[in-house]
DNA sequence: GTTAGGG
DNA sequence: CCCTAAC
């Protein structure tokens, strides 16, 4: 634990993306699959086929009578799901979605209740249906999936292509008897595969003899911590976090898992996405450096010392020292990003490192059961106006932690403890997200906030926040909401915290994104007046956020941003010189020289507050070697030759002038070190020629 | 805090 | 544009 933030040189680093608070086995992170997050459709997608596989499993089973319901090693779940892996086991057919039922998945209450109560193959069936259109128009009226995908549009047109989602599925194969396959067929034709061959063309449910061969998404299994078992997980090779690597190809179908361009696309994304204008500004950077630099002065010894403890005042991080913290974050930062292009086995929903249910289900009450994409909150309406939930865990964000090899499992269990401990510290409250935003009123009724409609099914989110902030850095709960990996609501009249960066830093450990979804408006080449409001906005993937003070700039540390997430300091938004800009730069060099950044800076660029000397330094340094290159070779918007003329000139002139000073003031060192005879008023004078 | 230079 | 060493 108190290696956490020190400097051993060989480590074990291991990232967690999140603990079911249910005992449900999750990958190491580094067999995860994080590719970019999948579109809400595709849940959709892996539900119906849940729901046909189990149905076919279940029908399988009953028909073979109870020869094949004998074990249940390893197979947490009840009733049928555990059935339809044992008849899976024993027939060699490895698919499928049986593990992805029991646990979270949306087919689960239907099948908890419905199957087991043997109903009729056709109920099923149209509850599959059901399910499928529900699907899909949650799909469609997902407003986090509008952001997404305006976002991707505008950040990423060229790179994210959707159309290359299916590229990374594995083929299911599931078996379904000869008497319901007909029946399924129409279902799939009818209903899900419909829908799914409408808006996805990559899309394709074919039969095969008696079997059904489906691609469907492996984001649904990969994606959903539900479907990590480890003591079935040689069962279900396609349902990820079990693959030591980081691609496979399974049963000759060359399926390969590749992630080349996503990891790309995700990199480049998060780093769009992680851009903000919040600190464009030098000042309130540097004010913010300071800050936190200050903090990170004191001392802390462990790894409570990126932590916070609580005073009287509020809450105040405690930061040890910039490089070993702000290093400890960044590596957190790190992982997140550039590990995920390694290691992309998991859920990116979770890559937010939001708070997320495992599953929040509805009782498997009749009535219909509607998948919220936005958190995976299931709701039930029941007839008697009742609305009825049931979490069955929550995640926790990612944790990336340090220990040495040598430390023992005992402590590096602690340590995860500790870890967890700090950021669950203060408790938690939940909150409701309808529509994306926050229902604040706690006094209001289900119907009052429209939570009692089911238009309102698929809009329903759950957050995890901090009992003790006022403020509302929360995560969404929910696993299989694209909203995690796009945005969070904060709410426009989140409480204005008063320790500034102080809670910022505690919220980023606790928290992820809390960003409204109203921001992925922004593009970047707006200009916020709220910058952290604007990085917030446009670093979803950042692990941590920062409450605003109204229009103060604050700090948002991302513990990893995508941001995806993000550094203690956001990279700037690059500026391009202006010609004008160039002039006045090259102007004031030709005056003061090179080497006088800051007085170039007073001088020319005194009001342009986003020029920092060190961009000026760093333009000449720029100006200079495009000036030395061919025209051919520039990039960007051309300066003007006569510009560049006169930066070499000017390089040239102050690069001599610059030596013989240098050769100078070292010569009448000497001089003053080796004659000590020589009265200083000669000394002044030798020195007044010589600098002529 | 500035400057210089590598990335 | 960032980072860091050196001053």
């Amino acid at each position: 634990m108190s290696n956490v933030c020190s400097c051993y040189m060989k480590r074990l680093d291991y990232g967690f993306r999140g603990f079911q608070v249910p005992p449900t086995a999750r990958r190491p992170r580094s067999t995860r699959w994080r590719g970019p997050s999948k579109k809400p459709a595709e849940v959709g997608q892996a539900c119906a086929f849940e729901l046909l596989a189990s149905l076919a499993g279940r029908l399988l089973q009953e028909s073979e009578s109870s020869a094949s319901s004998n074990a249940s090693e390893g197979n947490n779940h009840p009733a049928f799901s555990q059935s339809v892996l044992e008849k899976e086991r024993q027939d060699e057919v490895k698919p499928l979605m049986a593990k992805g039922i029991h646990n979270g998945s949306c087919a689960e209450c239907t099948f908890k209740t419905e199957m087991e109560s043997q109903k009729s193959i056709q109920k099923c069936i149209e509850q599959a249906e059901t399910d499928c259109v529900l699907e899909c128009v949650s799909v469609n009226d997902n407003s986090c999936l509008d952001c997404w995908e305006k976002v991707e549009a505008e950040v990423k047109p060229k790179r994210f292509k959707w159309e290359n989602k299916f590229e990374r599925h594995c083929n299911r194969l599931v078996e379904i008897p000869e008497d319901v396959r007909e029946s399924c067929d129409g279902v799939i034709k009818n209903g899900f595969r419909k829908e799914q061959e409408a808006s996805n063309p990559g899309f394709k449910a074919s039969t095969l003899n008696n079997n059904f061969i489906l691609k469907d998404p492996l984001d649904k299994c990969i994606n959903s911590p539900a479907l990590f078992d480890s003591n079935n997980n040689v069962k279900s090779p396609f349902c990820g976090g079990l693959f030591p690597s980081a691609s496979f190809s399974r049963h000759g179908n060359d399926n390969k898992l590749g992630f080349r361009d996503d990891d790309e696309n995700f990199l480049q994304w998060n780093r769009v996405w992680t851009k903000s204008k919040a600190f464009r500004h030098p000042q309130r950077r540097r004010r913010i450096r300071k800050l936190v630099t200050s903090k990170c002065r004191k001392v802390a010894p462990n790894l409570k010392d990126c932590e916070h403890s609580r005073t009287d005042e509020g809450v105040k991080p405690l930061y040890r020292k910039r490089k070993t913290c702000y290093s400890f974050v960044r590596s957190w930062h790190d992982s997140l990003f550039k590990r995920r292009k390694y290691f992309g086995w998991g859920s990116v929903k979770n890559s937010d490192g939001g708070f997320s249910s495992d599953s929040v289900s509805n009782s498997p009450d009749k009535g219909m059961g509607g998948d919220n994409h936005n958190s995976s909150a299931k709701m039930h309406v029941s007839k008697d106006s009742h609305v009825k939930f049931s979490v069955k865990s929550f995640r926790i964000p990612e944790l990336y932690i340090e220990v040495p090899k040598t430390a023992t499992v005992g402590s590096l269990k602690r340590t995860v403890k500790e870890a967890i401990m700090a950021m669950l510290g203060g408790g938690l409250h939940v909150g409701v997200l309808l529509h994306g935003k926050k229902v604040r009123d706690d006094k209001r009724t289900l119907r009052q906030s429209g939570i009692s409609c089911e238009e309102s099914l698929d809009k329903l989110g759950f957050m995890l926040e901090p009992s003790s902030m006022q403020a509302s850095p929360s995560v969404c709960v929910g696993d299989a909401s694209p909203c995690k990996t796009s945005q969070r609501v904060r709410s426009p009249e989140t409480p204005v915290l008063d320790s500034g960066i102080t809670n910022a830093l505690h919220d980023s450990s606790l928290l992820t994104n809390n960003v409204n979804l109203v921001e992925s408006n922004h593009d970047s080449n707006s200009f916020s007046t709220d910058p952290i409001a604007d990085k917030i906005a446009t670093d979803s993937r950042a692990l941590v956020t920062v409450p605003t003070r109204s229009t103060e700039a604050l700090a948002v540390v991302p513990v990893g941003q995508k941001t995806r997430h993000s550094e203690l300091v956001q990279r700037r938004t690059r500026r391009p010189f202006s010609v004008s800009e160039v002039e006045a730069l090259v102007e004031a060099v030709e005056e003061l020289g090179t080497g006088r950044w800051r007085d170039v800076k007073l001088q020319a660029f005194e009001n342009a507050d986003y020029r920092t000397y060190v961009d000026l330094k760093d333009k000449w340094k720029t100006l200079v070697h495009t000036a030395k290159i061919s025209s051919q070779q520039r990039r960007g918007q051309p300066v003007p030759q006569v510009l560049l003329d006169r930066v070499l000139a000017s390089h040239a002139y102050w690069s001599h002038h610059q030596a013989k000073h240098h050769a100078k003031q070292h010569q009448i060192g000497t001089m003053k070190n080796t004659v000590d005879c020589i009265q200083p008023h000669v000394m002044n004078d030798v020195e007044r020629k010589l600098c002529c």
